[in-house]
DNA sequence: GTGAAGTTGTCATATAGCTGACAAATGGAT
DNA sequence: ATCCATTTGTCAGCTATATGACAACTTCAC
């Protein structure tokens, strides 16, 4: 059974807050809150599905790290996101790894109890298809990004991204981002040195403030600018 | 009603084969085979659900083209592949843009019925879930690639993709891909001019065979060695 | 069969972004 | 309070890839 705080938070999480009540009763009594230490899986690829997980606190990577020890990082998951619905729909292993990124807290919604709620309700199968349309559409988004706008534009649009939680919150309620340049730039496939250079530019154009493993954003405005025409001008 | 080819076609399709019964008879009642020219439009960027379609013939495009003019493909959809699902799950308006690169042939799903199936079989819901995350999987394999792949590998990698038909076809059936290296250029994010060069690398190592518009793999062994590794040795 | 449009092969040139390197700043651990 | 690991800022040099240009070839429409 989950605290009063983090129910509260969870409501304001758009998925969440469309489930069916006893559904989103159901997560509240079954899942598990789950501390996990910076640097340690939630679950590694290949592993067999042992639940969906929602971010809590902290934040986790969702990515790969291939024998080179080349990390690629698809997106990284803060509150409240959902994640590792896939293997619960199609029943193949994990298909990346989930790695905590700093001391992080999950929830996690334990297979058994899952897979029985689904057999007795087979509609909420219908949550886990809104769940994974809604990533497919940021991803379709960024792919067409990457083809066709500046870093300057991608990396303004991340940034927004982030603060919405890739369609996960309501609002923008916080305006700091508590992340290394490096995994941005993970994120974005470029060079740590080239999102350092073009977050200098915002720093000089007054969009954002950066901080030691923080970007405060001043000027919402002036990013949404970033993003979409790669240009600030006052 | 659909014609008998077209039925034993879609028979070989992953998803459609393992669809229940009733509702693989629903798909073949209801839906209109649409033909479409080279060049136009099965749906625009922002228009509203109107069904969910599946590629019987040619091929369509699945990206976007912005002002400028640039042309980005998240994916070229052939036969056996489905698109469009995204919108009837979130109701909302199309991500993208799917055009014909050729005279093609879809079918069409239409809104209205395939609604009211899914009120009286909400179970059904389940089917689109896995549409969507065998998708999503697809990505997230490209993202990682993207990262810490070399353009060799990725252009190896992609090119198995579409023989196996992004994991819509139960098995490689044809080893010719009728694709020019633009559109294969696009869809990786690189020049036309060096999707050309590593092409011409590939068949100088008796791995493909290049055509107009259209390549043909010789060396699947091969292939996926370059794909794994990026070299290719006898 | 001819012409036009699109595609491929191949240059030469430009450049964006990567790599490696290092000093300075930061924060956490002890 | 100090040390160490991590992160940031910055530079110089390099190289992979883009761009533009053009000739040769293929296909299709008329």
């Amino acid at each position: 059974m989950l605290e009063h705080a983090y129910i509260q938070h969870l409501q304001q999480n758009s998925w969440f807050s469309r489930l069916d009540k006893p559904f989103q009763e159901f997560i509240i009594e079954h899942s598990k809150k789950q501390s996990v230490e910076k640097n340690t899986a939630v679950f590694n690829a290949q592993d067999k599905f042992d639940g969906v997980y929602g971010v809590l606190e902290g934040s986790i990577s969702l990515g790969y790290i291939d024998v080179n020890g080349n990390e690629a990082i698809a997106a990284i998951a803060e509150p409240i996101m959902w994640f590792g619905e896939i293997s619960l729909i199609d029943k193949q292993p994990r298909s990346h790894d989930a790695i905590a990124l700093k001391r992080s807290v999950v929830l996690q919604i334990p297979a058994e109890p899952l897979k029985q709620l689904l057999d007795q309700h087979p509609y909420y199968w219908y949550y886990f298809a809104l769940l994974t349309s809604q990533k497919l559409r940021y991803v379709f988004l960024e792919q067409i990004a990457i083809q066709t706008q500046s870093i300057t534009q991608r990396l303004a649009q991340r940034l927004l991204f982030i603060l919405e939680g890739y369609g996960n919150r309501s609002s923008i309620q916080d305006l700091n981002i508590h992340i290394s340049q490096d995994q941005l730039a993970n994120m974005l496939t470029v060079s740590r040195q080239t999102v350092n250079q073009e977050l200098n530019v915002f720093e000089k154009q007054g969009v954002i403030q950066l901080g030691f493993k923080k970007i405060e954003v001043l000027n919402l405005e002036g990013l949404r600018m970033l993003a979409s025409s790669g240009f600030f001008t006052e």
